[in-house]
DNA sequence: ATAAATAAGTTTATTTTATAAACCAAATTA
DNA sequence: TAATTTGGTTTATAAAATAAACTTATTTAT
C-alpha cells in the first residue's frame, strides 16, 4: 500500500540539498546554503550523512586562497532520489484499488 | 525557492493517515494500522498530533460492545495536504529558472 | 466458573533527528 | 593591527519518531 520512503531523504533540508544538485549535478556550499535558507551548521551536519550514505561526493578544494566545499551527486544518489519520488507517490495519489 | 514542508505531514505515519483519509473521509482506528503498518502505540501518538491540529477528528464510539476509534478529515486536514503536496513540488520538480 | 488469549487503545520511555549555538582558522577590510 | 567577513566544523539542545510496557474490557477455551 504505501511504500517506506528513505529517512535520509525524507527531510526537508536533505531533500532540498539532493534536488538542487539533480538539476545541477555539482554546487558549492555557500551557494546550496543561499539557495536552501540553511545556517551553516545545519547544512554541514547533513551534508555529511549524505556522504555518508555516499548520495552525494563532497569535494574541497580552494578557491583562490579561500576553501570550497563542492557537493556533487553520485549515481546512487539520483537512483535514491528517483525511488524516494516514487516511494512518495504512493502517499499522494487518491487511488482506491 | 523552496517552500517550507508542514512538519505535521512531513512524517511517513501522518502522511499514510491523511492519504487514507484523503480519500476514504473517514477510517477506523484498526484499519489504519492495519493499512500503515504501524504499532497501535506511534499510531495512537501520530493520531493525536493530527487531532490536536485539527487536521483530523476523533470519535469514540461503540461497536457493539467494543470501544471504536474513527478517524476523520476536516476541511482544514484536506486543505493542508493539499497545500503539502503543492509545496513537495517545489522539491521534485526539476526547474531550472 | 475461571483462566488464557485477544482487542483496542494509551502512556511512558528510549532512541533518533533536526537544528542552532558556539567555535575555529584564514583572509579581507578599515 | 584590530575588526569583520568568509567558510565552514563541532558540540549542545530541543523536538520527533518509535517501540515497549501497560490498561481495560471482551471473548474463547478448559
Amino acid at each position: 500500500m504505501f511504500k517506506p520512503l528513505d529517512p535520509l531523504l525524507h527531510s526537508e533540508l536533505r531533500l532540498a540539498i539532493m534536488s538542487l544538485l539533480i538539476s545541477d549535478l555539482e554546487a558549492e556550499f555557500p551557494y546550496i546554503k543561499e539557495q536552501t535558507g540553511a545556517t551553516a551548521g545545519n547544512l554541514s551536519v547533513q551534508v555529511d550523512k549524505l556522504a555518508a550514505a555516499e548520495y552525494i561526493e563532497v569535494v574541497k578544494t580552494f578557491k583562490g586562497k579561500r576553501p570550497c566545499t563542492i557537493c556533487r551527486i553520485t549515481l546512487k544518489g539520483q537512483q535514491a532520489f528517483e525511488a524516494y519520488i516514487e516511494a512518495l507517490k504512493s502517499y499522494l495519489q487518491v487511488s482506491k484499488p
